[in-house]
DNA sequence: TATTTATTTCGATAATATTAGAAATATCGT
DNA sequence: ACGATATTTCTAATATTATCGAAATAAATA
């Protein structure tokens, strides 16, 4: 959860759920959000390492696209398994 | 959001939210988790900063409880702002 | 095979976060 | 006012994370 707790990684993330399913290719990242290359290669192993975003090779480029998955277990985490508390009660029951 | 990103704070977290409304004083927080005064201080401190945890004090103990319209703020986020992709678009049809 | 392009790994530095003891502050009970 | 309790602030040490240039790797193309 700490991985999006990063300006520059919530930024890549937000790119990556624009982008869709395609994703986008490191390079682009790279010219959207202007960061070196390297920085950019550690962010993006970060956000792969925890399963928020998932990376695959077509050629010479690295395609990256965001993991729905794992983020929506991210999002059940926060509303089922830690916000048990009143409020959150109600909007869970709501949406069932 | 980084705040949730480390262990003992998200500990103390979801201490609160069991907790409920009432919340719990610090030293109750301490002896559950065990870590040392000053060290707790400074993860409420940073807790409260973000809103997340809103504290009042009450004779000598100060509550500690979870905000929940932040948390909410923060899961609306993931879902809303930066989650418009197909699966969990579909999601928020469904609960609409 | 050599060159070019895309990306990562290495290595070193700088910045930030975490930790915790000791001292300070606030409040209660006497 | 004094002593005890609850919590924070101060201070400094340690640990983790971020940054980015340079070198290394991977793959396309000539």
């Amino acid at each position: 959860m700490e991985a999006l707790g990063h300006q520059t990684r919530l930024s890549i993330y937000r790119l990556l759920v624009k982008a869709g399913d395609d994703g986008l290719i490191v390079g682009d990242i790279q010219k959207a959000l202007d960061v070196p290359a390297s920085t950019l290669s550690h962010h993006l192993a970060k956000l792969a390492r925890v399963g928020l975003v998932s990376q695959g090779r077509r050629g010479r480029e690295i395609y990256c696209s965001v993991d729905y998955d794992e983020m929506g277990a991210l999002i059940g985490f926060l509303t089922e398994e830690c916000c048990t508390g009143v409020t959150l009660e109600q909007d869970a029951q709501d949406a069932a």
